[in-house]
DNA sequence: GGGCGAATGGGGGACTTTCCCTGATGTGGT
DNA sequence: ACCACATCAGGGAAAGTCCCCCATTCGCCC
């Protein structure tokens, strides 16, 4: 059986040095790129089996590249490969394409498996990632968040503050209220969004990058 | 004259081959860690002329590795090594003991000559980054903070997490102590701060980005 | 050995903050 | 008139903060 043909999209050369090193007698590394333009051009020309795609990336990330050439290279699979482990790159990243997704934490033999399955139709994630993927598919599109819009402009304005660490007393101060109107809206916060302190306000507010 | 002798401390196993694949046929690398603990064993054991060191880890960063073993091994040099260019984490790591910072898009003949310098005395710095040290340094460097030297090593680790919000009992679950201790720490640091509460001492340590 | 700093904790107290409850008033819109 | 919104009050339970006091242990240095 012929050898599997790769191309290494990542924008440090030792990196890429890492991966031949580890790979290069079971695979063959048809091309390497460094950033966005590089890697679309080198995957139309040699149309590899997978790309091994590093998600950040100079002049774009990861779906720069699959938006770029994934319709003209319909039998090449593509698998992230990436320090980021934040769900919003790796939904992301496969929103645009890509087959898997794996942290630079792999080993050479857990790659060399990954990449295999990856040729072979298989969807490779590593263990903590998946679930974002699944999370992200199955609750996320429809709600939009109903649940701020449940609050009032007055107790989203005494909210982020209170997120931040402020107390009541100086939300008041702030904002020209009284300590107890602040409690008032705070409470309300609290009662509509189903927590039960500040710090999971914080918490909250931090989540949805409100802060 | 002998090769130099390297440690490499990167939590991501190919990264190391690829250094390795670049680098060893002319440096003796005697160890390799991926992770905090790990790497003050080994450069202790060791004693390396230079370590190549991460500046993200599992565990810590490349400041905890620094504070680990910076006194234990005078003659080693530190080159820290990270896709991270971020003037935080330079600065971080060079008031840490750090005698280089060069970014993971080296290629390998920098790289080399890099480690070389380092060895040498030299302080090796990619281009852009050089800069931010050097503001750091304009920016205030004449006092050198005495005021948290003052603090004792477990004061300021009790520091840290007040100043992110942690109650007393959070904070001694997290560093397996009673709520009493954590009391009488945040205590003499308020005192010796000259601080009034952890509101002022959570201003204070995110002003000198301790946080 | 004696002193000293560091780390660990206990008791207790004063005070602030948080969060919830039950109210009230006024305003603007439909 | 009704309702959502914003404003404020009194009261109280619970938690957290910060300050005293104190003791023990350990290791280090003179």
């Amino acid at each position: 059986m012929t050898r599997l043909r790769l191309v290494l999209v990542d924008d440090h050369a030792m990196f890429r040095a890492g991966v031949r090193a580890e790979l290069g007698d079971d695979f063959d590394i048809v091309g390497e790129a460094a950033n966005v333009d590089e890697a679309i051009r080198v995957i139309r020309e040699t149309t590899p089996d997978v790309v091994l795609l590093d998600v950040h990336l100079p002049g774009g990330d990861a779906r720069a590249v699959l938006e770029g050439c994934l319709s003209d290279v319909p039998a090449t699979r593509f698998l992230a490969l990436s320090v980021s482990d934040a769900p919003d790159d790796v939904v992301a990243t496969v929103r645009g394409g890509a087959r898997g997704y794996v942290t630079k934490a792999i080993s050479g033999p857990e790659l060399r498996e990954a990449i295999q399955r990856t040729a072979d139709g298989d969807a490779v994630f590593s263990p903590r990632l998946a679930g974002f993927v699944l999370d992200a598919f199955a609750g996320g599109a429809a709600e939009h968040d109903e649940e701020i819009d449940r609050l009032t402009p007055r107790e989203r304005e005494v909210m982020r503050l209170i997120a931040r660490g402020y107390t009541y007393r100086e939300v008041a101060t702030e904002l020209v209220l009284s300590i107890k109107t602040v409690e008032t809206h705070v409470s309300a916060v609290l009662r509509k969004l189903q927590l039960s302190n500040r710090r999971e306000l914080a918490q909250w507010a931090s989540d949805r990058k409100l802060i």
